[in-house]
RNA sequence: GCCCUGAUAGCUCAGUUGGCAGAGCGCAUCCUUGGUAAGGAUGAGGUCACCAGUUCAAUCCUGGUUCAGGGCUCCA
């Protein structure tokens, strides 16, 4: 064996080296001292390790700087480190369990019987701060796994011992160490070569959590941070946070008059004329997009007999998110509001004998749900107990899975790029447990994996992601702040016909089962509409606004002007106000522009005598005065549904 | 459901170390009739979330309840 090492780097180029360098040496001394100073960490043959690891093979070798995006996880991850120590030092006897790096920064959970106090996070922030400043090195050791349970008993981390003997019953016969100053923790690393790599530390809230995520174990205090490698970042994140604050739906809902809540309806939207207007411009375009698309829509009733959620198997584990209803005859309380339309719609499949050709057959339905959610989960109009979704379930053969999948993409295609949303899709499939042979789930993924190819969409496999009783597609959108959000789905389902002992005659006249998808564009309308409202800021195009165009006249002597023309707008359907209020024209602009209205209509003399308006967009481009004509040409365009 | 933090005018918020409650916006009335983001004056508007307790006195202190917000669990 020779005592010379090939190294590969990224680019293709060859270097040898001394077996046994380490990286950071090989890195200065073969590459150059520029890259050694920034240096984070090393992926070694797609392994990702330490800089003072040694080369002991031929590898392949990638470096990573503060310049890789792989980076801000690390020094993250670095960070989860620094605030464990932090915390250990400001609050002598708190147990550290664990402290991972998350998509914007990191957590680490503590067990304490106090929770952290806004002064004691400013204090772990200082104290965090002033650790990087040190600039202490983080330090590998591998050790047994007895001499870890031993270390972390010593240190009276009960926590930490449940872990490490959990890692030791799956085999692992060492444990890897990595120490900073005096503070010490087990984890698989990699590590920055020292606390200084990190640029800042910003501490941002804390809250309860669960240990191991299992709410009968004992509630953790959890301290969310992030870390950058310096100020500048640092400051446009919050800038960011700030941004979505401020489009807050919430927010937003109050100053533009869309919705209400009520204490003795929690979890339960008032919706306001404007907000009533958004919900039914999205509830009539998807009526007019699924019914140009092959759907029928129908109405099931509200409230069920516990013998229907028998049959779907909700009266079991699910029954505690449904609201029950007594029958006061029979004095129980057997009957529930339908927390979800498929059962009822399997119901409604069987009124009939079906034949092959009423296949596919597709049942849209908008009514209202309720589901009985946990009073903590409540939340705006993202999580209500009160909801109805664009609800459709596609019954059809499975021969016909990939045309009715590409028909749906299709739809959901258009929807999302009308309203400017990007989406990624991912497919699910086979879990462990199952339902079903193998030919039928490689014809059913196959049917899914087929449609999405034939539109030449990009999608994630996740394997083993599916429900036991079908495979799925996700869609999940990503907003105009770059948020994402799980929003379509496409779900397969093989129980429900047996269940409900759906069938259909086929040709051979023999009866069949069919297959039934579910499926999904909005989700849920109040979600969609909560998404809608931060996505457009409030700001909503003129096919979606609440309110159109307001009418603003220059001088009273215009308003009967000003009538006519909002009156015979309204009398072609379009939403038009005009704001009689004794204000000034400016106040009234500056009050249409507050409201996002898409377009301002000012009235003066000249407009009385050219039959015209003088329209501003939201936002203030000036469209010069134009007839109403020309201008009601304009809002049949914008206004007109996608 | 669990942990934490809150709740004062329609909205945004200030305030009282326990002694009759404040601003701006909005609303009403009047004056102003102004050409693209706030013209002016006057006025109305509060069970300080709810229920108990402590106190001569509670919006303020204590306990409970409800709701909201940030998380956890769960989820459209």
């Amino acid at each position: 064996m020779s005592d010379i090492i090939t190294v590969t780097l990224p680019d293709g180029s060859q270097k040898q080296t001394a077996r046994g360098t380490t990286i950071a040496d090989f890195v200065r001394e073969s590459i150059g001292p520029g890259l050694a100073k920034a240096a984070l960490f090393a992926r070694v043959n797609g392994q990702d390790m330490d800089l003072a690891r040694k080369l002991d093979e031929d590898v392949k070798l990638q470096i990573f700087t503060p310049k890789s995006p792989e980076s801000l996880e690390l020094i993250r991850h670095d960070a989860a480190h620094v605030v464990a120590s932090a915390v250990q030092k400001l609050f002598p006897g708190t147990q550290v369990t664990i402290g991972p790096a998350t998509e914007e920064g990191f957590y680490y959970d503590f067990f304490r019987e106090k929770p952290f106090t806004p002064e004691d996070l400013e204090k772990i922030e200082a104290e965090a701060n002033a650790e990087l400043k040190r600039d202490m090195a983080f330090v590998r050791t591998e050790i047994s796994m007895d001499e870890a349970v031993r270390l972390f008993e010593e240190k009276g981390e009960k926590f930490k011992v449940e872990i490490v003997k959990d890692i030791a019953a799956k085999g692992a016969k060492t444990l890897t160490l990595y120490t900073h100053g005096d503070w010490v923790d087990f984890c698989l690393g990699p590590h920055a070569p020292s606390t200084g790599k990190i640029g800042i530390i910003k501490i941002l809230s804390s809250s309860g959590a669960y240990w191991r995520g299992d709410h009968r174990n004992p509630m953790l205090q959890r301290v969310y941070g992030t870390a950058f490698f310096d100020k500048k970042q640092l400051a446009e994140y919050l800038t960011r946070i700030e941004e979505s604050k401020k489009r807050d739906h919430r927010k937003l809902g109050k100053e533009l008059d869309l919705f209400h809540f009520h204490p003795y309806s929690p979890g339960s939207a008032f919706w306001t004329p404007k907000g009533t207007t958004l919900y039914t411009t999205l509830s009539n375009w998807m009526r007019q997009l699924t019914q140009n698309d092959g759907y029928v829509e129908i109405k099931t009733p509200l409230m069920f007999n516990k013998g229907l959620w028998e049959t779907s198997g909700h009266w079991g584990k699910y029954k505690e998110n449904m609201f029950l209803v007594l029958d006061s005859e029979s004095g129980e309380h057997d009957f529930s509001l339908k927390p979800m339309n498929c059962p009822s719609h399997h119901l409604f499949y069987g009124f009939k004998k079906h034949s092959y050709r009423d296949l596919p057959l597709r049942y849209h339905t908008q009514d209202v749900l309720h589901r009985n959610e946990a009073a903590g989960s409540l939340g705006g109009l993202t999580r209500v107990r009160q909801f109805a979704q664009d609800d459709a379930h596609i019954y059809c053969t499975e021969a016909q899975i990939t045309d009715e999948v590409r028909r749906f993409v299709k739809l959901l295609d258009h929807v999302y790029k009308a309203v400017g949303l990007t989406y990624a899709v991912k497919l699910s499939t086979r879990p462990e447990q199952r339902l079903g042979d193998d030919s039928l789930w490689d014809r059913a993924e196959g049917g899914l994996k087929a449609a999405l190819e034939s539109l030449g969409l990009e999608y994630e496999l996740a394997p083993g992601d599916g429900a036991f009783y079908g495979p799925k597609i996700d869609f999940a959108v990503s907003d105009s702040i770059g948020r994402r959000w799980q929003l379509g789905t496409m779900q397969l389902d093989y129980l429900a016909p047996e269940r409900f002992d759906l069938t259909y005659v086929g040709e051979d006249n023999a009866e069949h089962r069919p297959v039934v998808l579910h499926r999904a564009i909005f989700g849920s309308f109040e979600r969609f509409t909560a998404i809608l409202i931060e996505h457009f800021a409030g700001a909503f195009p003129a096919w979606l606004a609440p309110i159109q165009a307001v009418l603003v006249t220059v001088a009273d002597r215009q308003n009967d002007y000003a009538r006519k023309v909002r009156d015979s707008l309204r009398a072609k359907g379009y939403r038009v106000e005009f704001d009689e209020r004794g204000l000034s024209m400016n106040a009234k602009i500056r009050e249409a522009q507050l409201q996002k209205v898409p377009f301002t209509l000012v009235v003066g003399d000249n407009e009385v005598s050219g039959e015209g308006v003088s329209p501003r967009r939201y936002g203030g481009e000036d469209l010069k005065t134009m007839k109403v004509t020309d201008f009601e040409a304009l809002l049949a365009k914008e206004a007109a549904l996608p």
